[in-house]
DNA sequence: AACCTTCCCTGATGGC
DNA sequence: TGCCATCAGGGAAGGT
């Protein structure tokens, strides 16, 4: 499922090749992944040079002339560049593969694929004029490897809440970018059950998970982001973060700290994994180091 | 406002 | 081998 660790991934591999790059012509084909009408986004970025690719929580975004075009990979999204134009006599069609939803055809032969099979993904089209693209694109907390991640922020923002820690993790307003598999990661290196209650946290234990948080989603950027089974990064190839995995699908495994073997349970309708004995659901003392 | 549930969607998987 | 139920989950919507 690709999280920030993902699309940050493919924004550092897309930036470099997609700058300056002007878009020829974009096929589109039936999806339920537009949020507007295909044939209005193909005259709309038809012609239009990419300026940069940035990214926003789990959004990549394409700085066009006039727009910012917007993807959300969803569940099973796939963004994928390839160095060649399309084969087939410079028709972008999708080559028979049904879960294609767009082929953009760039300058000096480059071609854009976004493939979406569950189609949880979504693209979305927004002038550069309107207001900010933030206000947009929902109500995001602060981006957790960014300047604007702040320990006192984070706290205050956790002394409302009375749900599960886990799923207030999920919840893109605390921090922008964590799905179920980094909210599960960062937990275990925190040392937090995932069923804890947000008020009954010590404020040490929020502590280490305010820390925890980008460490976790930095060291999964270095890796190029987690493959399960459909993530791909921009060349096709998957991610290596998997590998490293303390508890995320592990469960009936032995912890790699302590040999106790890791459990499941449903949390907010989400799959959470947890060692019972680094992640006890009473807190213990503090520890000295 | 916070919280919780339901829904969307399709391929993989497992039981029989 | 085939059939069917179940599972995976990001984000939006709707109810409390």
């Amino acid at each position: 499922m690709p999280e920030l660790p993902e699309v940050e991934t493919l924004r550092r591999e897309l930036e470099p090749r997609l700058r300056g790059r002007v878009i020829r012509s974009l096929s589109t084909f039936p999806s339920r992944v537009f949020q507007l009408d295909p044939a209005v986004l193909e005259a709309a970025v038809t012609g239009q040079t990419i300026h940069t690719v940035s990214r926003r929580a789990k959004y990549l975004i394409f700085e066009l002339d006039r727009w910012y075009w917007i993807i959300h990979l969803g569940m099973t999204g796939q963004l994928t560049l390839l160095d060649e134009p399309m084969e087939n006599n410079g028709s972008s069609s999708s080559g028979g593969d049904t879960h294609i939803a767009l082929v953009a055809r760039l300058s000096r032969g480059r071609t854009l694929r976004f493939r979406d099979v569950r189609k949880f993904g979504r693209v979305m089209l927004f002038s550069r004029d309107g207001d900010g693209l933030d206000s947009r694109l929902g109500s995001l907390g602060p981006e957790p490897l960014g300047s604007d991640y702040l320990l006192e922020d984070f706290l205050g923002k956790l002394a409302q809440r009375k749900a599960r820690i886990k799923s207030v993790l999920l919840d893109q307003k605390l921090v922008a970018g964590v799905g179920n598999i980094y909210a599960d990661e960062a937990l275990f290196k925190a040392g937090v059950h995932p069923a804890r209650r947000v008020r009954y946290l010590r404020r040490w234990e929020k502590v280490r998970l305010f820390e925890t948080i980008p460490q976790v989603l930095e060291r999964a950027v270095l890796h190029g982001g987690t493959t399960l089974r459909d993530y791909r990064r921009s060349s096709g190839m998957p991610g290596t973060y998997q590998i490293w995995l303390q508890v995320y699908g592990r469960d009936g495994q032995p912890c790699t700290q302590c040999d106790s073997i890791i459990q499941k349970m449903v949390i907010s309708q989400r799959g959470s994994h947890f060692c019972p004995y680094c992640q006890p659901r009473k807190p213990r003392p503090r520890p000295v180091a």
